[in-house]
RNA sequence: GGGCGAUUAGCUCAGUUGGUAGAGCAACCCGUUUACACCGGGAAGGUCAGAGGUUCGAGUCCUCUAUCGCCCACCA
């Protein structure tokens, strides 16, 4: 048969997969309006909407994104057959300290030079260029892995569209309060030289010496620190109210009038937050370098001494430690200890240290002036009194939201009712300025500079989960719709016809990174859940069990896996058998076996479509008894599998199918029939039973294999549409 | 310190609401006038981490223990 000369061929999956994905991009059937408008999907059919995490443009996709994308693909594929408006709204993240730190990096690598040599303007060039080609490669990748996103509706987390929707957001923060700007002690960090939430600090596990000591030989209580630099700062002494050793001393000061060439001033306190039995059971008090210990000096109404500056050195007036680094602080104040006769003991503890995710500089805690989301401040709502807090809490709590796996969602309401304050200002200059504009004493936040000369804009950008966190509404349009054009299609409708979103599809690991803010900004700015569910995916590991990375040197890149076993097997190998919230291991044994099956499906079609002949449709009803009653069975797999599919079982769904095309079809139904035909026995039935089950099982394949089921669907001689717009068999 | 997850065949893992233990890879035997050797058939391999409990019935539910892993807190 002339159409079937390509089936002739062993399936060569590079040959054809760029074509597939161009014919499905030029049918435009990405875009729901075109959906609608050429009849694939009703006006007013139900709709399936879902953002794509916007990669960062820090780089290119690893196998996490890939696992995310086949995941992704594959929902919105499966939805967008059962005749949903389907939407999938691609994107990047200019991921602000993330892209930053890279670039600095890299012009100091190759230029020798930092960002201030270049000077804003200069130094922003660079980076969006740098976001630039990596956002050309991601696209690129994503089309790769077959991905039907509507790129009509391409959007950048620092373009000007969402510029608007953070500014607005902002304005109407701060004009409820609820974003303010406050003297606090921040996690600064030295190396990067700004400000970082406590989200984006990384713990790692160090050797650290914890000393004993006194601050003078009559001071008549010992301490235990492992940063006894810090101790020049301190200003209070604070003991457990109940413990008998230090109850005399209470309320007494005392004046040290040489620590380390500082004078001290330290006033003894009493606070049920010191446990009596750690260390000598009293806790030197630093209110500028420990947010802890900010809170202690409150509610004790102490004085505040910075003594860290933000180059991590000593700001100090003392000869011994002016100007030095913090580490050679340290040794000083040690020395000096030992050599007064005030060092008690020192021994060796491992401490977790704070350091920033980004730069891995170690985190100085300091007092500074910064913008503050107020996570506990009422406001009212429909003549409710709220927080950002409840509001956060309530959405889980109501079941507004679905998290799957469930186990999440204890996870995410601890985290919400231990958050505090997220501190929203960063000193860097990638990302979305702060619209907050200072002239003297003068304050005004609005979406534009106002009127007059003298006013000026602050300094300092926004964290960048400030403006991921608007991500569904503000790609949707937000703030600009109108409710009156609901039901008419376009993308600048899109907010009324598509928000909420029907599911988030993301990593674990950023369920509180991005997923509690998204809530915590839609709820707040929309009124609206930014999701019905959300669908949380694992790690993908090594065959080991390692975790990717490239300084492991384990890192495989998902288009050297498409090259060598095509995209259909990496979505696979990453699909089967992993259910939501699990951590998958990915190994080439694995993807050889799916690429193996993909061969399986493209000769199991050849031996279908070379018996079969012309026959156009099946006339099941003409089938013998034996064949309706295969039917019958394989329609309760098709039922099986809707119903996986409908609960968000991709995984059991992925692996139903395979086993049944494989060990049911091919290996029993179309052996049965090969006697069958040979005998010549019953050949209308044979031929009507085989083209049925072919053509069926490539739409229920479709959705997880998306380019070789299109390409043998295009063989078929009946085959007039694409089969990315078929009707998902019921 | 608090929380969560995992423990099933040599290896990697499935097993959705409790109903006679499954797949892939590896190893073993057989098969190539063939849709496919990127294959087919067959056989082998498991007191489902351990102990106790609920039940007519437990890999699945409950309790405890052990080992491994993750997250959160951060004891100064």
């Amino acid at each position: 048969m002339q159409e079937n000369e390509e089936l002739k061929k062993p399936y060569n999956p590079n040959e054809h997969e760029d074509l597939i994905y161009k014919k499905w991009e030029d049918s435009g059937f990405f875009n729901p309006d075109v959906c609608i408008e050429k009849g694939i999907a009703d006006k007013d059919a139900d709709y399936f909407s879902i953002v794509l995490p916007p990669p960062n443009v820090t780089g290119t996709l690893h196998m996490g994104s890939a696992f995310m994308l086949a995941i992704e693909d594959t929902m919105v594929r499966y939805n967008r057959m059962l005749g949903k408006k389907t939407l999938w709204v691609p994107g990047t993240d200019h991921a602000a300290i993330a892209t930053q730190s890279k670039v600095e990096k890299l012009i100091q690598k190759e230029e020798g030079k930092n960002r201030h040599d270049l000077g804003r303007i200069e130094f922003l060039k660079i980076v969006e260029k740098f976001a630039q080609e990596n956002h050309d490669t991601i696209v690129t990748q994503m089309k790769k892995m077959g991905c039907s996103l509507d790129w009509s509706r391409e959007a950048f987390t620092l373009d000007e569209k969402r510029n608007l929707a953070v500014k607005t957001v902002f304005k109407k923060m701060f004009d409820d309060e609820l974003i303010y700007k406050g003297h606090r002690v921040v996690n600064w960090d030295p190396k990067g030289q700004t400000t970082i939430s406590d989200d984006e600090i990384v713990y790692e596990e160090r050797k650290a010496t914890m000393y004993t000591f006194k601050y003078s030989p009559d001071f008549p209580i010992a301490i235990s620190t492992t940063r006894p630099e810090t101790k020049v700062g301190d200003t209070a002494v604070a003991v457990n109210p109940d413990d008998t050793r230090y109850q005399k001393y209470i309320g007494q000061t005392f004046e040290i009038k040489d620590f380390a060439g500082e004078r001290l001033s330290i006033k003894i306190i009493a606070d049920k937050e010191v446990d009596p039995e750690f260390g000598t059971g009293a806790l030197g008090v630093t209110p500028a370098h420990s947010q802890i210990d900010e809170g202690i000096a409150q509610r004790h109404d102490l004085p505040l001494k910075p003594v860290i500056n933000e180059y991590a050195r000593m700001s100090v007036e003392s000869s011994l430690l002016k100007d030095k680094k913090v580490t050679e602080a340290r040794e000083i104040v040690v020395g000096w200890l030992k050599d007064k006769n005030l060092m008690i003991k020192g021994e060796e503890v491992s401490q977790n240290v704070s350091t920033a995710e980004r730069t891995g500089g170690i985190i100085e805690p300091l007092p500074k002036l910064q913008w503050f989301i107020n996570v506990n401040k009422e406001f009212e709502r429909d003549g409710k009194k709220l927080t950002l807090k409840k509001l956060m809490l309530g959405v889980i709590e109501k079941e507004e939201i679905n998290i799957i796996p469930e186990r999440f969602e204890k996870e995410y309401t601890h985290w919400i009712e231990n958050l505090r304050d997220w501190c929203i200002s960063r000193q860097i200059w990638y990302g979305h300025q702060i619209p907050v504009y200072y002239k003297g004493d003068e304050i005004y936040c609005g979406l534009e500079k106002p009127e007059g000369n003298d006013w000026i804009q602050d300094e300092d950008t926004l964290d960048t989960w400030f403006s991921s966190g608007l991500w569904t509404f503000s790609t949707l349009g937000w703030p600009h719709f109108a409710e009156a054009s609901r039901g008419k299609p376009g993308p600048e409708n899109d907010f009324v016809n598509y928000h909420p979103t029907t599911v988030l599809e993301t990593g674990y690991d950023i369920l509180f990174f991005w997923v509690a803010r998204m809530i915590l900004m839609s709820t707040y700015a929309t009124g609206q859940i930014p999701f019905e569910n959300v669908y949380l995916h694992g790690l993908v590991r090594d065959n080991q069990g390692k975790k990717i990375s490239k300084s492991l040197g384990n890192n495989i890149d998902p288009l050297d896996m498409i090259l060598k076993y095509s995209a259909d097997s990496v979505r696979m190998a990453l699909m089967v058998g992993t259910g939501p919230g699990n951590d998958t291991k990915i190994s080439e044994e694995k993807l050889k076996a799916y690429k193996h099956f993909a061969n399986k499906i493209w000769n199991a079609s050849r031996f279908v479509l070379e018996n079969t002949g012309s026959l156009q449709t099946s006339d099941v009803g003409s089938l013998t008894e034996k064949d309706q009653g295969t039917i019958k069975e394989y329609k309760e797999i098709v039922k099986d599998i809707t119903s996986d599919m409908e609960s968000y079982r991709f995984y059991l769904a992925a692996d139903k199918i395979y086993h049944y095309f494989w060990h049911t079809f091919a290996d029993i139904i179309i052996e049965d029939c090969k006697k069958r035909i040979k005998e010549n026995d019953e050949a209308d039935s044979v031929k009507a039973l085989l083209y049925y089950l072919l053509r069926e099982q490539l739409k229920l394949l479709h959705p997880f294999m998306p380019f070789i089921t299109e390409k043998i669907w295009s063989l078929l001689p009946d085959s007039k549409n694409l089969l990315m717009v078929e009707k998902w068999p019921n």
